[in-house]
DNA sequence: TTGTAATGTAATTTA
DNA sequence: TAAATTACATTACT
């Protein structure tokens, strides 16, 4: 990433103002009386992970960059999703594996989600080594690691997140178990 | 609130080790072989929320915080979970809901962190509506909205500054999707 | 179906 | 208070 420019740029944008006034009008006013149904969800894309720009590398990038999308698709797509699952399967039996391929990174892209990265089998004997040393890897050494397994950073610290909700799921677990076992013979006594 | 008596006893333990960063040591090293260094146990500081005076039995309790480092014996199989999500299931069937939710809670004390509040549909609506009009509420109006939103005035504050960072992160991606096009387009001409 | 990458957001920490 | 980070519930892909 790296590209965050504004980063630096605090502005603080005129707290003061904003902090000052409203105190004239009340809830209810605001509240107002109706679940106005305006639309508050199809808010958000922002795909930045689409950048073809550089996301890596001068080096003729390993990552081919994915979308290309059609200009117009730009926009906010309104709603939902219009593209129905029968679709999407009629389509893939006529299509190569690639243009598959393409066609569900260009799916993801409108359902605003990125396409689901596949670690390597040593990517992910690394990020587990270091796991067990460091369930809490700092910036610094997620970078290290980026740098070092040729993945964004961003996809490590997911990585990582993920990986310590799954330790804890399992230690809730086998807790949960011995606990339950534990009522059970005292109750059977 | 109100009951914050044991405030005085915030003891902050060494958080701020385990953010110490293991800048001084190199993956390699980590990957290499030794273990140097034990990670951080993430210690809760003085839940306030937790509403007893006296949360913890004295007597020899269950009380063991529960792990998130991974020691090694907890995590034998390379395989899978060692527990079935069924079984588990099944067995909250017979538990009343309070039993489930104080178990969560007691959880969250071990972990040290306050459950996560479920905003409802409604309440979001309407913190929404205020948002729209001041991000910044005052006091006086997070007060009123606790009451009307039967809310406590902390959660909305904390809910004020989460939203506020949405926003702010919103603009800095459109910001950078716009420049990214623009970049995009003188290119190709 | 399962495992898990990705998302959204409430809560926490730091400065 | 912002900013970064974490936990946690969910979603959705493989």
């Amino acid at each position: 990433m790296a590209l965050c420019a504004t980063a630096s740029s605090r502005t603080r944008p005129s707290v003061a103002e904003s902090k000052a006034s409203p105190r004239s009008f009340s809830i209810e006013s605001i509240l107002g009386l109706e679940p106005k149904k305006e639309s508050n969800p199809p808010i958000p894309p922002a795909k930045l992970w689409t950048d073809p720009c550089c996301p890596l590398g001068e080096d003729g990038n390993p990552r081919l960059s994915i979308p290309i999308l059609p200009s117009s698709s730009l926009l906010p797509h309104p709603g939902n999703y219009p593209i129905s699952e029968e679709r999407i399967l009629k389509y893939e039996k006529y299509v190569s594996a690639s243009e598959r391929l393409s066609f569900k990174r260009e799916l993801s892209w409108y359902r605003g989600r990125r396409p689901r990265t596949a670690f390597t089998r040593n990517q992910i004997e690394v990020l587990e080594n270091v796991f067990r040393v460091n369930s809490y890897p700092g910036i610094d050494v997620r970078e290290d690691l980026a740098r070092k397994l040729n993945l964004e950073e961003d996809r490590i610290q997911i990585w990582f997140q993920n990986r310590r909700a799954k330790l804890k799921r399992s230690h809730r677990e086998s807790q949960f178990l011995m606990v339950k076992s534990s009522l059970n013979t005292n109750l059977s006594k």
